[in-house]
DNA sequence: GAGCAGTGTACAAAATCTGTACACCGCTTC
DNA sequence: GAAGCGGTGTACAGATTTTGTACACTGCTC
């Protein structure tokens, strides 16, 4: 397919997220500093707002694509800290011009991404049930993001990789008991799919 | 005009080039790399050939470009030796692959802009014969290009900083010599323009 | 000599990008 | 409060770029 004109709005975009909050960003700004025709913005993107869930959506793969072939969960987060490192201004230039929803979604997804597919990388999905796994997936994925919107609120002052390693830690933990709660409840007879 | 596609042929093939010499570069793979249809290169380029002319200008240019507002000569050569530092292996594997006279072309056409500009930058042009620059330039460059060639012929060993750093001197002085000599010949009733 | 992987070319169709134009909105300024 | 300004979003025709398919050719290998 090789769309390199959208993959240019996309880092222009997030070039100027490092420089200011969403809402002084104009859609002529990007189209002027990748140099190409507005209408050509608009071939691609319906707006502003739709370039965001774009590169949003884009993130939540690229993070967790670097996820799955992780060996350990604590290995994964110091991972996604470092995204977050990296990526540091733009986060906050999102979070204080978009809707605390949308930094929740955005977060949410690349959190629930994570787990899920460290989850699988941990095996564990063949030994709780899938209702099981679902709702350990989600309490993850709810906790993490939390973590994340009151870390971002109080200006990113904690260090992420000291944070998201505890974190890890306690997952990792989390993780193996409810393995063995799994075990348990399957010697004692209960159904392990849904 | 946006050619986001040149571009990243470009990148690939420079990609490709760290890694391995020219000749064993294909034009799949370049367009494998980058996703792209094979017609889509030959669309933008002739062939290999024409992709590492492509190339070589690009480079000179961007190199010649950094050199513009530059102050002293051993600023612009150091400058010059962090480029040929980003760029070991390329123009190494080029070194490896193509004709000596490709890389001398390809590093007189940095060296003459380089050492062009310079000698603009400062103001050299109005001190001697437009003759003696000419020839002041062409000295240079091919000092240049050869000392580069026998620097890349014996394997990269020597520190290019500590190299060019004291080239820079030496053409510093050697400049400025010439400049006295311009002023001299002028006093003595000489033309300074041909 | 057949099979394979790559090159270079041709052409039509599809996708993308641009120029131009227009209606609309919010803001400033006279 | 009307005019001007800068930005948005839409429409559409035309230009440019990219792709798919196909074919002839080369060098290599088995």
């Amino acid at each position: 397919m090789a769309q390199f004109t959208k993959k240019a709005i996309v880092e222009a975009f997030l070039e100027l997220l490092n420089e200011k909050p969403l809402d002084k960003i104009t859609v002529k700004e990007i189209v002027d500093s990748c140099e190409i025709n507005r209408n050509t913005f608009y071939y691609h993107f319906e707006d502003i707002r739709a370039l965001l869930t774009f590169v949003i959506d884009g993130e939540v793969e690229r993070v967790a694509a670097k996820h799955a072939d992780v060996e350990s969960l604590e290995e994964g987060f110091i991972e996604a800290a470092h995204f977050a490192l990296s990526n540091k201004r733009a986060v906050y230039h999102i979070y204080n011009s978009v809707s605390r929803e949308e930094l929740e979604r955005y977060l949410n997804s690349i959190a629930e991404e994570v787990v899920r597919r460290l989850a699988e990388g941990l095996k564990v999905t063949r030994e709780v049930s899938e209702l099981d796994r679902e709702l350990i997936i989600h309490f993850y994925k709810c906790g993490l993001s939390g973590m994340v919107m009151a870390w971002v609120g109080e200006g990113m002052k904690a260090d992420p990789e000291q944070m998201i390693r505890s974190l890890g830690k306690l997952l990792e933990g989390s993780i193996s008991a409810a393995m063995e709660k799994g075990r348990q409840r399957k010697r004692a007879g209960g159904k392990t799919t849904g």
